[in-house]
DNA sequence: GTTTATTGACTGATCAGTCAATTAAAATCA
DNA sequence: TGATTTTAATTGACTGATCAGTCAATAAAC
């Protein structure tokens, strides 16, 4: 056929193509046909724009990563205390936009997958220390260095853990309960440990 | 050749060729050749013994949970208080033989392909009822029962995020700082909540 | 002589990636 | 403006590789 789209919007359509049949599949190993197929092109198209499939992959690892990070940035920035800070990052976690079934499944197979191409691990170990350093942003004016950084670490593995079992679905994590949980660890470790001096 | 060797042997030796292949490839897609070369024999003796590839995957990941049970129970008998059983359940999570890369990489590659099999699907939550179970008959003695609920889940999700990190090598946790992480977080949910009436 | 272990050599399916051909928009020119 | 050339979008039809799973053949143990 002509020429009647221009490139950005078949890469935008492919990349949410790939999430949904990522999802869907609850794995990365979906084929480019499928992926293309859904985004209503031929999978010769999808090599035109990305190349090779890892290309692809990675593309829609780094959609994931800027649209979690823009609504990090913007519930950051409404927050006016260090303790909501943590809450703010917390939140944006675990918000409708983000705790979503297909979105949850991509995050862990992108795991997975990190353990093969270090492209992909340089991506997660970015959203690892974004991560963790947004919620030592708010730690850090609550508790002794040692303490924050500890405090920091722990949120950030149960928000990890928290997505696992939500993949899982075995129940329990839904957004509301999910937040319930983190919150209430973070209020333990803060009055434990000792505010500071 | 002959009849040197006999099932249970070859079968066995399956499974452990089966872990290491994994865990090195870091993904459940190792084939069954790699897997078979491994334990040296062909790849038509693995599919003599275990049919399907699925199925010796699945045996696997069941021995990976036995394993893991065998080393539960055995902690958990040790234990003379609650607080301790609390402490025996996270300290074979993270022992010397459970928190190996290439079984930390076993289990999220498992976690992934459940989202695809229902069998792999019920055994994980099997052991995530286990793990819930085990802290809980800690928890339970040492704070009201909605609070230990809670704790128990908490806990239970914590582990899994380290896990998950340390699937991600990004340094961190070790063993011990592991263990350490854990406890602080426990200490400070004991302290937190009111002990029970 | 029956049973069991074991393999090499196949087969069929699936897929990533390529390529030459087609079509139409855009740019250039008359 | 209308003609023509260039450029980009798009695909169907391939190819080559990889793999799960099968099977008939062999040989040792019982």
């Amino acid at each position: 056929m002509p020429r009647p789209f221009a490139e950005p919007l078949r890469r935008r359509a492919l990349i949410d193509a790939a999430i949904a049949a990522i999802g869907e599949r609850g794995s990365l190993d979906v084929t480019m046909s499928e992926i293309a197929g859904r985004a209503g092109v031929s999978s010769a198209l999808a090599h035109h724009y990305f190349g090779a499939k890892e290309e692809l992959l990675l593309a829609t690892m780094r959609h994931l990563l800027t649209e979690l990070g823009t609504d990090v940035r913007a519930a950051l920035s409404e927050a006016e205390t260090p303790r909501a800070r943590i809450s703010a990052v917390v939140a944006v976690n675990f918000s409708v936009t983000q705790f979503r079934p297909e979105i949850v499944a991509a995050w862990l197979a992108f795991y997975v997958e990190a353990q093969k191409s270090a492209r992909l691990r340089r991506l997660l170990r970015v959203y690892a220390r974004r991560l963790h350093s947004n919620l030592l942003s708010g730690f850090v004016a609550l508790l002794p260095r040692p303490q924050a950084e500890k405090g920091a670490e722990a949120i950030a593995a149960l928000i990890d853990g928290l997505y696992i079992r939500r993949a899982l679905k075995d129940g329990l994590p839904n957004s509301a309960s999910a937040v319930a949980l983190v919150e209430q660890v973070v209020e333990a470790t803060l009055a434990h440990s000792k505010p500071s001096a």
